[in-house]
DNA sequence: TTGAAAGCGATACCAC
DNA sequence: GTGGTATCGCTTTCAA
């Protein structure tokens, strides 16, 4: 059995109360007795038991809140999935996570609803934030209140949040070039597609790409201007099949954005499916799909659903055990997927139920 | 505020105690009283508070025995940090794990440090498992006596251990097929690697390696008789380095064991570096210098930490709360590695210390 | 068959 | 400054 405030108290020849003080340094302590305290819990190698401080932090019950925007997107629906599940486990613990799911993306709202779980006393946040300045206040204001905030799958960089949880867009951008510069002989033609033009994390995935083709790969892929599909099929499509028209040697295709489902289907309709290798992100349900039909080569994952389920668990380690994020940034696995090692089961599927009595 | 067995008892007119017992079915308690509590429990969605649960069950004190082999090799090491690691963590939870490490492979040094362990008052037990009878014999005895054990890094299928943690050999060798498919074009020459013939994981890489080649890929690839190296570096440079001047036009080689930087070094002394492609296995030290000089161009990975990591905890849920793993056999995942998307950074350097006072 | 009470480990509060 | 005590939610005795 692990060493106790309690054993301590005995050998120190004080209470448990004064134990507690002194390590915590919460005053109102003899500082002799305090040094003599300290340094039987130092040679004791004494850590307080995690259970028994969250059972006593469980009175006030720690009330988080989580606001994910875009939730009519597949990735988001994963997020999502992650989220409900730390939920569920945290209420276990006494925890309890109250989820806003806003469909697009829309500032106004989301300040909206952070205004309304605020005023029903959440003591954190996780959000899939904008980069506006507005929000960018927010986030400090509600840091100067005490309440901690973390940003999960796009960050507001230079906000006083608790830490940001996603994607290193730029190391995505490097790992697509990484890949196709090994995928491609030398020489081969790429297209480059992008979102819209002020999305930050598809510029900086392209950038890490572009950076990586042309410094590390030495020019030996000859890229063709990106286009932009501004986040849709239909101009993907469009803007591939043209491209595809008139590069008859054309050998790749990288997508920063979503819309790769248009670029599949304009490779297939130009009876290029096979010739012209598509590498693009996210490892969703469409996704998937374009994977299983040989559609799509590669996708780089991001783990939405770890980015859903691990800032719930950040924000309740901090309030319940004071813990802070080991860093400021939390970026994510980036798994290089092929049909053969992507799998969504386990995540979309409802998972084990613990024990429970009841609809739960 | 969740729903407490206090509550329950309040509205069921009778005391915790009953509660507890009604809805465990412990029995001692009147059928029709027992009724009511469920129903009532069931309509609240009552779940009983994990912390709760936990501080009581400390008074036991989970006391977990750990064992590894072969933890001379890179990989073990991570698997080793990731054993650590739940060590810390469970510790302030107030959990216990003895961890032995064996160098190399040994039957009957394994069965002597469980008996050891076993004697030492364990309640549950993981180990990197030789597939023996003598082992197989053990685990289930181990299980007769209500010690669960969990198997990791290799399984003994059809043993009674409570779960298996590790790789899908097959997949590995398929997602390693689907890699090279994609990476080579047709007609492009082969070699197959392998370690020990009587491996069972090497064995079941290569034939899904061998299965998907040629069923799914049609033959595209032109597959040269596998070679055993026997996982040495020297044997494979040897191997490598014969095949490679018979054969010109190798365009690949896929190492389904260890034996890698014997391969790539051979490739390198030829001058074919970059010309042939190497799928390996594994993210470690040494893998990862091999893909930071490009000598290897992928590595597919098997998530050693998280091989180490889990087991702990599962054994722990499984003696604290009863809960089983959600799977008998929990595959890790399979991501596709290069140079841009690899790091073991946190892994292996030593994590942020808990709020500690002294040595610890 | 049931209730009352002790106790797990840490913390907060209130007397002294 | 300090010790005692109640408390978190649950399980487990021990009495009744």
């Amino acid at each position: 059995m692990a060493v106790t405030a309690q054993k301590i108290a005995e050998l120190a020849g004080v209470s448990r109360g004064t134990v507690d003080r002194a390590l915590h340094n919460r005053g109102r302590v003899n500082p002799e007795v305090a040094a003599r305290i300290q340094k039987i819990a130092a040679e004791l190698g004494y850590k307080p038991n995690l259970v028994g401080q969250a059972l006593v932090r469980s009175r006030q019950g720690a009330k988080l809140g989580v606001i994910l925007q875009s939730t009519e997107t597949p990735t988001m629906q994963i997020v999502q999935a992650g989220v409900r599940r730390a939920a569920d486990e945290l209420r276990a613990s006494g925890g309890e996570v109250l989820l806003r799911e806003l469909r697009g993306l829309d500032d106004e709202l989301l300040l909206e609803s952070i205004e309304e779980l605020v005023s029903q006393g959440i003591q954190g946040l996780a959000i899939t934030p904008n980069n506006t300045p507005e929000l960018r206040q927010c986030i400090n204001e509600l840091h100067r209140q005490g309440v901690p905030v973390v940003t999960l799958n796009s960050d507001v960089p230079g906000s006083r949040r608790l830490c940001f949880v996603g994607q290193d867009s730029y190391r995505a951008g490097q790992t697509a070039a990484g890949l196709i510069a090994q995928l491609l002989p030398a020489g081969s033609k790429v297209l480059p597609i992008t979102g819209h033009l002020n999305n930050t994390a598809h510029n900086n995935r392209l950038n890490g790409f572009l950076d990586t083709l042309l410094q590390e790969d030495m020019g030996r892929i000859r890229l063709l201007p990106f286009q932009p599909c501004f986040d849709r099929d239909d101009y993907a499509y469009e803007v591939t099949q043209h491209i595809l028209r008139e590069n008859h040697d054309l050998a790749g295709i990288y997508v920063a954005s979503n819309g790769q489902a248009g670029v599949c289907r304009a490779v297939e309709e130009e009876g290029r499916k096979g010739k012209v290798k598509i590498v693009a992100y996210d490892l969703n349900e469409p996704n998937m799909r374009l994977l299983q039909s040989d559609s799509l080569g590669f996708v780089i994952d991001q783990e939405a659903f770890e980015q859903g389920y691990r800032p719930p668990y950040l924000l309740y380690e901090f309030l319940v055990h004071k813990k802070q994020p080991v860093r400021e940034l939390l970026y994510t696995d980036l798994a290089i997927r092929t049909k053969y090692n992507s799998d969504l089961s386990g995540i979309l599927t409802p998972f084990a139920e613990q024990t429970a009595w009841g609809k739960g």
